[in-house]
DNA sequence: TCTGGGGTCCTCACCCTC
DNA sequence: TCTGGAGGGTGAGGACCC
């Protein structure tokens, strides 16, 4: 436990909506909801605005739309926040070499090993001058906290959101905690908060008071003892730069719940491929393979095996999903599917033809045992396969664009329709007269786009068929610089539409 | 028309080996 | 030869976080 409060913990406001505001300055000032906008969709960020109507992180975009039906709902748009995030990370990154990242949006910094803070004065100074440079670079507020510990540095970062910083001073920790919520501590959620208030537990204080065998007793010996120094503002852990990833994963939610078999076998064969994809991509194999299946009535379970060695090869990864599918029931549907990789290493053993081998003769092994149920059903078993038929994957879909074509083998001998091009709300654009901007809806063969750009005042509303050859997708624009000379100005300043 | 996606960590049960 | 722990590996599920 360090005295000096030199752990900064930094949370960017409401992040991917403030990232929207800034880049739509028509929705400055306004409520914006980031999130799926499928039947199935959940709020990612809503913008203060926004929470004002009791919108929050996780909530079923319906009710949120319920709550706040004149927000902006727009889909989030990954690429851009990973940019803004980069910009702020290398603002931390010249404070110290000690930089942990907790997501796109958050991460702790170890100000001592950095030499930039040794005291609480040059913290302080340090955190505001962190985040004037963030708003600079980014046009983004930041909260700030600053404390002795790693937990203590995000209670302050909470405290004094929105737009603040906050210095925890050293032995004002028990006190401060104190009345807050048991929730407020990192590790209690919904369920332990509810397992301590049914024992009479509902602050901080009590949580102390409480003593560590008590605990241990209530929520078991590793989680009961950190429970407790965390309520007496004990908190030891370092602040680490790099992690290893430990799994990898994909899944999806539909938007229709699937009940044909054949195409839960093809979804969970695609799901596999696009893991193999992302362990490649971060230069992995792995060992244990799981499959996640969440039922009809959300009712989640998963599967797993475990191979001889790591591989990164996808027939091995798809053949062994689709063996612990098999031992899976699906009747009643399923709404989700997940294949994940687990045990990561970065070397691939290459017996992988042995084990793809294997796993066939024993796969074939299996179906000529199982005699009648086993392999493909016939076409006419899939009764239900109209039901699923909207475009599959649901969850918020890929930022912007129009949708990719789904390669489903079964359904390759249907004649192609000719395909209306998609536009996502919020997705960039760019027209060949009116220059940049951003869908703000679409429907019956029209979209609506609003031409304003980050930094233009809020730009002007026109809707043009969903084919218009001018209209093109396009990336989003940087939140902070100049327009590119001989672009036009985006739209120009004009009263309010609809 | 409730309830996403991508992770981490912990616990427990079971099996196997020593 | 039998038995009972200890301990590791594996599989499954739950809680939590952003």
């Amino acid at each position: 436990m360090r005295a000096a409060p030199t752990i900064l913990h930094l949370d960017m406001d409401a992040f991917y909506a403030s990232v929207e505001q800034a880049s739509k300055p028509s929705l400055r000032g306004k409520a914006v909801i980031v999130g799926g906008l499928g039947p199935r969709g959940v709020v990612a960020t809503a913008s203060y605005e926004a929470r004002r109507f009791g919108v929050h992180s996780a909530m079923p975009m319906a009710q949120a739309r319920r709550l706040c039906p004149n927000g902006a709902c727009l889909i989030p748009r990954f690429s851009l926040y990973r940019a803004v995030s980069d910009v702020v990370m290398a603002l931390l990154r010249e404070l110290s070499p000690l930089v942990e990242p907790l997501s796109l949006d958050e991460a702790f910094v170890d100000l001592e090993a950095g030499g930039t803070a040794f005291d609480a004065e040059s913290a302080l100074e340090t955190g505001q001058r962190l985040r004037a440079d963030i708003l600079a670079a980014t046009g983004l507020n930041a909260s700030v906290g600053l404390a002795g510990s790693k937990m203590l540095a995000k209670v302050a970062s909470e405290e004094a959101k929105p737009d603040g910083l906050l210095l925890i001073e050293p032995g004002t920790e028990r006190a401060l905690l104190a009345p807050m919520s048991v929730r407020t501590l990192p590790g209690v959620g919904p369920a332990t908060g509810e397992h301590l208030r049914r024992a009479g537990i509902t602050t901080v204080g009590e949580l102390a008071e409480a003593g560590e065998d008590e605990l241990v007793r209530m929520v078991g010996r590793s989680h009961g003892v950190g429970l407790y120094r965390m309520a007496l503002g004990l908190d030891d852990r370092p602040v680490v730069a790099e992690r290893d990833a430990k799994s990898v994963s994909v899944e999806d939610t539909f938007d229709v719940d699937l009940h044909d078999r054949v195409r839960i076998r093809n979804e969970v064969q695609r799901l596999a491929d696009r893991c193999v994809h992302r362990l490649r991509d971060s230069g992995h194999s792995g060992r244990t393979i799981v499959l996640k299946v969440r039922r009809y009535d959300f009712s989640t379970l998963t599967r797993s095996e475990t191979l001889r060695g790591p591989t990164d090869d996808p027939a091995v990864v798809r053949e062994a999903a689709a063996r612990l599918l098999e031992a899976v029931d699906t009747t009643g549907g399923v709404r989700l599917l997940g294949v994940g990789v687990t045990g990561l290493a970065d070397y691939t053993q290459e017996d992988l033809f042995a084990q793809s081998m294997a796993a066939e003769a024993e796969a074939a092994a299996e179906a000529a045992s199982a005699g009648e149920g086993g392999a493909i059903e016939p076409a006419g078993a899939a009764e239900a396969a109209g039901t699923g038929g909207a475009g599959g994957s649901g969850g918020p879909a890929g930022p912007g664009g129009p949708a990719e074509a789904p390669e489903r083998a079964e359904l390759a001998d249907e004649p192609e329709p000719a395909r209306e091009r998609r536009w996502a709300a919020g997705s960039d654009v760019r027209h060949a007269v009116y220059g940049p901007g951003w869908v703000q809806g679409s429907g019956v063969g029209r979209v609506t786009v609003r031409f304003e750009r980050p930094g233009s005042p809020p730009g002007r509303v026109r809707t043009f068929r969903v084919d218009d050859p001018e209209l093109e997708p396009s990336d989003p624009l940087p939140l902070v610089g100049e327009p590119a000379a001989g672009e036009p100005a985006a739209g120009g300043p004009v009263p309010e539409e609809g």
